[in-house]
DNA sequence: CTGCTGACTGGTA
DNA sequence: GTACCAGCCAGCA
């Protein structure tokens, strides 16, 4: 089995890449996508340094459906997010529970 | 190795 | 609603 044990880095971008057009997830989401659900915080600096066009970083949001940041271009985003036909009012998302991809994941305590 | 940073999160005031 | 705090963790100087 190929390769569990590649940099974080690495796991996060390729699951940010499998998210749906249209769909959003947040920065815990991708970090338990990951691996790691505690690393929401590592994964928004690994976010920082997105700019591979094959990785849809805008689609990646804060908890609560907040919009997150953009590298200071949340204009940018946000048109990005609405052209898939997702709402933006303010710095929410419309529809987040509805609109979100990796749903929540129980863990017991670890 | 140590220490700081920050596209985070949940809690409290 | 906003503001601040502590815990969290990978990456980098």
């Amino acid at each position: 089995m190929g390769r569990e044990n590649q940099g974080f880095a690495r796991r996060v971008l390729s699951a940010v890449r499998r998210i749906p057009a249209g769909r959003v997830a947040t920065y815990g989401d991708v970090a338990a996508a990951a691996g790691k659900p505690r690393a929401a915080r590592a994964v928004g600096n690994i976010m920082r340094g997105c700019t591979a066009r094959d990785v849809p970083c805008h689609r990646v949001i804060a908890a609560g459906g907040r919009l997150g940041g953009y590298g200071g271009r949340l204009e940018m985003k946000r048109g990005l997010l609405r052209a898939e036909g997702i709402l933006v009012f303010g710095d929410k998302i419309r529809e987040f529970p509805a609109r979100r991809w990796l749903k929540p994941v129980k863990y017991s305590g670890k």
